[in-house]
This record gives structure tokens, C-alpha cells and sequence, in this order.
DNA sequence: CTTGACATTGGAGCCGCCTCTAATGTTATG
DNA sequence: CATAACATTAGAGGCGGCTCCAATGTCAAG
């Protein structure tokens, strides 16, 4: 119904993350709110949670504590999974302008283009390693590509 | 000097990504083409490319072929990567405004919050699943998280 | 009652990228 | 020349999320 394989749904359940009922032939029967709980999951997965955070959020959901505290928690989990995304997402831009201008140099090449990549590379590689001391600064000069 | 712990570097050897000359001992030594390699995979990876493709293009690379060609292909080869990391940028915007809208609900719970929710999350599920069929419709619209 | 199509299980394998271990070899220092 | 601190190797393990397998159990149709 999902679309979820079912060896997906074995190893769900194996993990404890959505675990059906059994009838007497230990079958797996899956009920409404197993269904509501797997439709959750493969929103939650879409936006980037794992397993281990979904079950952290469902456990606590099982039981019918949905007070205002309860709900604070849940958003301020919500919020700081969204300054993640944020964080990634700028990562991501910056990754884009590199390449976007990589292949540009590697269209015209001129000393302009040239120029503009090897600063941008500089300065990711100095923020790669802002936590790390600069030991590499002495042999590696001649880095010229 | 780089920071890269000896384990990636002797990985790396062994995957033939950046393989030193050895010495009388075997002991390997890496030249300055080596760490002008070394830095250029660390900007790689910091651009999201896998080290499968990184071996790509410096298979190429190596041999002096440094034709208009070449840059050309290498070029297209970024170009393409940039769609992919554009890509992945507008998922995960759309998955902040989703957590955004989730965290806001659910501090402030009103119809129309809930609305907008409904909304974002109906249209997410539909773009998940646009190339398979639509069975699931028939016993799950009671999803009321 | 047989057959075929399902279900069950434990366990292994896969992906990329390391990371670690154990057994052994080489080198610098006291 | 002993010892410590490095290097080497093959091979295993770990992560997360499946995916597949073989051996076995259950059930509905003919």
C-alpha cells in the first residue's frame, strides 16, 4: 500500500520501529495507526531524519502524554534539525558557486577566472580546517592547479 | 600535513587514488604532485563528489592530455554535478519550510496552522511517490498527526 | 491431499569510506 | 645490541538502511 518492500517492513519491525501485531500464525498484521506511524516515517525520512531520531520521536508519541511541554520538545527538536538543514544548505550553495566557477575557468581561461578560483578555493580550504592547526603551511606553496 | 590520518592515506594507495612512490623499505613517500593531489581530493569531497568519480577525473587528468577537449568534457562533468547540488538545494529547502511549518503548528495550534501543515505534507507525499501508482488511497485518510 | 504462493526466521551481504587489529619489518636512539 | 617507535600487510569491523538467501511454516485453490 506504502509502497514499503517488505524485507523494509521485517527490518522495521527487527528494530522496533513499527512493530504489528501478530495474528496466531505470527503473521504480520498491520493496523491503521502502523500505517499512520509508516506514512510519518517516510515523511520524516524525506526530510532527513534517521531511523534512530524517528524512533527517538516515536517512542515518546506512543505514549498519550501530548502536553504543551511535550509539544515544546518536539519543536525545539524540530528547530534544531531545521538549523541543520540550514547549515547544509549553505554548504551546498557554496559547493555550487566552486563548480560553478570551476567550469567556467575550465571554459575561458584567463588569469581573471583564475584568480576568482583559486580564492574561492583558498578559502574553503582555510574554512575546512578552521579547527585544525596550520601545520600545512609550509611545504604546500606551490599548490597551483 | 594534511590532516588525512594514515589509514585514508594507505586506503587510498590501495583503491589507486593517490599511490607514492615507495623507497628501498616500501615505505611510502609522497611527493608534492602527491599532496597537490591529497588537496585537491579534500576539495573534492568537500564538494560532494565520491571518490569513485574523483579517480575519474584524475585518471584523466594524469596524462598530459590537456587538450580544450578535455577541459570541455571535465567542464560538462561539473556542470552536471552543479544540476545534482542544485537539486538537493531544493529539496532541502523544501524540507526546512516543512519543519518550519511543523515546529510553528505545533506551538501554536490553530486550524490554520494545521491547514498549511496538511497542505505542505499532502503535496511532499504526492511528490514522493509521482511515479508510482496511488493504491494507498483507499484505507488512509484518516491521517490526522 | 498436493501444490503453489504466500509467510516466517536468522543470518549474510552490500554500499562508501574509513578505522582498527594483529603479525611482522625497519629505523633511530641510548 | 636492545628497545621503542615507527612502517608494512591482509583482513575484519562499523556505520545506516536496506536487500537477499535458505530453510521452514501456513494457507487457499483445485
Amino acid at each position: 500500500m506504502l509502497g514499503i518492500p517488505k524485507d523494509t517492513l521485517r527490518y522495521y519491525d527487527r528494530i522496533g520501529i513499527v512493530s504489528p501485531i501478530r495474528e496466531g500464525n505470527r503473521y504480520r498484521r498491520y493496523s491503521k495507526d502502523d500505517l499512520i506511524d509508516l506514512m510519518n516515517i517516510q515523511i520524516m525520512q524525506y526530510a532527513d531524519f534517521s531511523l534512530e531520531e524517528i524512533r527517538g520521536v516515536f517512542g515518546f508519541q506512543r505514549m498519550e502524554n501530548i502536553t504543551p511541554a511535550y509539544c515544546e520538545e518536539v519543536a525545539a527538536f524540530l528547530d534544531a534539525k531545521n538549523t541543520e538543514i540550514r547549515t547544509k544548505i549553505a554548504h551546498l550553495e557554496k559547493v555550487s558557486r566552486l563548480l560553478h566557477i570551476a567550469a567556467e575557468t575550465l571554459r575561458d581561461l584567463n588569469p581573471e577566472n583564475d584568480q576568482r578560483l583559486a580564492e574561492i578555493v583558498r578559502k574553503i580550504y582555510r574554512e575546512m580546517r578552521k579547527n585544525e592547526s596550520n601545520i600545512f603551511e609550509e611545504g604546500c606553496n606551490e599548490h597551483q592547479d
